[in-house]
Formats: structure tokens, sequence, C-alpha cells
DNA sequence: GGCTAAGGCTATTAGCCTTAGCTTTATGGC
DNA sequence: GCCATAAAGCTAAGGCTAATAGCCTTAGCC
């Protein structure tokens, strides 16, 4: 039996793959060991925690990849352009991979890892409220504001709440623009 | 054997129970049925379709449950007062019950049923916009940002993404300060 | 050449969902 | 008051999953 050469990231891979194509329902050790050509028990020797930690890897993961996202977008803009850049990359990443994003809040609760993830993305948030001269605890406030309006828009989108024939799109416009006013006149 | 006296409401109110005292996890008709002093099998008698239409049913009573809330605190308010009762209420549902506002999203995707709860929902969205004079398009796109807002405070509020030592109310009040002047000014 | 550690495996247990088919209870009409 | 029938419960069984235990083999290094 020779070696298939799996590593803890080939096993998100996997997993990621299987969540895009079918859901996050679909993550299943036993699925994700027929992809990666091996049994079930295997995949212990790479995620010791079973499901719950491969569950808890692809949400660290995924964050990260939204992080890179978001900070590239960002990069070489400020105030609104910086605002307007992040709300589009963040709906954006939302977009393309709607079930990964779905599957974020399925992580196990209370993790220092994710929650170390978490704190990443908020750096650039914070990055992004220099430009506005907030720091102390008005840029706490404003950035959970940011995450909130670009997160409630992502995961109502990506949940399929929004039916009706308007574009998404126009709303996301007016989200931004209702956020870049709110930045600018900061109440504090 | 006595009879249990069980309805569907009465498995769907068990499985409130669960998910409030142990998490989406611990919903498993198992669980349910040994609350309900019933067998497993016993169950699809009042929920036909499995587990899957139990989550169904929990988010469509969750959904309407919170759209109840909703419609009382706008009730005989409008404009700034309501938005502002509007988000109070919302966030306070989610947080009198965070491991059921958690459990929405799992859901199974796209059902009828609960598109419709989410309609209901957002009527009293509407109903509040019409205080602002937005009708059309442009009450649908604000009526998503105000969800949008409202559910992403709450979904981050609820997963405990905000753990650094500013309060959370302050960080509602900001929020809710930015929405009303944006619809105050609505861009159009 | 041999040792060690890592990466596989099979076998097993336990828990869960689901279906099928039977039995009992309650109810409504006569 | 009795009986037919539908609803509501049961047991039994099948199939899937996660997880653990214990064994085997490969790869690499001293």
């Amino acid at each position: 039996m020779p070696r298939a050469g799996l590593s803890t990231a080939a096993v998100v891979d996997h997993a990621l793959d299987l969540i895009d194509a079918q859901g996050a329902e679909a993550l299943t050790l036993a699925a994700v060991a027929a992809k990666a050509g091996v049994a079930t028990p295997s995949l212990y020797k790479h995620v010791s925690g079973g499901l719950a930690e491969l569950r808890r890897l692809v949400a660290v993961r995924t964050t990260d990849d939204l992080t890179e996202r978001l900070a590239a977008a960002v990069l070489g803009r400020s105030r609104e352009a910086a605002v307007a850049a992040l709300l589009t990359a963040y709906a954006g990443y939302a977009d393309e991979f709607p079930r990964r994003y779905a599957a974020l809040p399925q992580a196990p609760d209370p993790d220092p890892e994710l929650s170390a993830a978490g704190g990443r993305l908020v750096e650039v948030l914070f990055a992004v409220l220099r430009g506005y001269g907030l720091a102390g605890s008005e840029a706490v406030h404003a950035a959970r504001t940011l995450r909130a309006t670009a997160h409630g828009y992502a995961s109502l989108a990506t949940a399929g709440a929004f039916q009706l024939a308007e574009g998404r799109d126009v709303t996301l416009e007016r989200l931004t623009e209702v956020l870049v006013a709110g930045l600018a006149h900061w109440p504090s």
C-alpha cells in the first residue's frame, strides 16, 4: 500500500472542495477519505481531532483566505475608496464561494485559533479606519460596524435571502454609501 | 402505552429547548424523542421529513417569533424611533436565544415555507421604511440594508466575535446612528 | 543494517437516521 | 353502547457515520 502523501493542508483542501461542490452538509470524514483515496481512520493521522477539528481548520483557512483578499483590495486605497473596495472584495468572496462562506459559522464555538484568524481580519479593518482618524474604543465600534455590515450582506446574499428582482449589486452600492457617510461623520 | 399527546408544534418546542440548552449540534431525533417520552421513529408521525424537516420547522418558527417581536417593537413608532427599536429588538432576540439564532442558517437551502417566513419579516421592515417615504426598488434596497445590518450584528454577536472589552451596546448604538442617518439621506 | 516514527490499514463499537410493519388507542357514526 | 377506522405509538432491522484500538509497512536516518 503506497503512501497517499497526505498532509493536514491537503485534507483541508479536499474538505473545501467538498463544501464548495455540495455544501457543508456533505463534509464528512468518509467523503474526504474517499476523495483522498484513503480509509477514513487514516485521516486521524493528519486531523487528530476528527470532524470537529476539520471544520475548525476549514473555518480558519477560509477566514485567512478572505483576510488576504481584503488586504489586497484595500492596498493603496484610503477612506471611501478603501471602504468600497473592502465591501466589494468581501461580497465578492462570498459570491465566489457561497457554500464555503455559509459553512463558516459551523465551526465549534470558542476556539483560540479561529479567534486569532478573526483578529487578523479585524486588523485589516483597523487599517482602513486609520484613514478616518479613528482610534481607541471608537475604532473598535467602527470596525465592528464595518464587519457587521459586510458579513450581514454576505451572509444574507449567500443564504439566498435576496429573492426579489432588484439587483444585489445596487443594494451593495447603497450599503456602501451609507457606511461611507456614516464613517465620514462618525458619531462620537 | 398511554398516548404522549404529541404534535408537530410540541416536537418543535422540544427541539428549540434542546438547541437553546446545548446548541444546534445537539438537535437529534433521538434526543427529541427522549425529551418527548417517545421512541425515535414515532416522531415521523408528526415530522414526516425527519431531521431535515425538523430543522426547517425550527427555522420557520424562530423567524416568525423574531418577526412578532419586531412588529411589536416598531408598533406606534416611526422613523428614527422605529429603526432604533427594531435594531434593539432584533439584537435582543439574538441575545436572549443565541444558539437558536445561530442555528437559523442550518436550515436546508431553498425552502418555500422559510422564504415565506422571511417575507413576513421583511414586511415589517417595509412598514418602517414607509415612514421615510421609501417605496419601490429603493425600498427593497433599504430593507436589505436594514436586514443586513441587524443580522450582521446579531450574527457576529452570537458567534462571539466581539471579544474586545468595548461594550456591545455602544456598538449597537453607533450602528443605529449610522443607519438612521443613512436612511434620512438615502442615496437615490 | 537496523531503528524509529509516520502513515497507512482492518476490525470493531457506538450512535444516529430511516423505513417497514405491527399494535394499540381514541374517536365518530350508527 | 358498539364497532370501524384513522391516528399514534411500538419493535425490529438496515445502513450510514464517527471514532478507537491495534497491527503492518514504508521512509529516512544513524
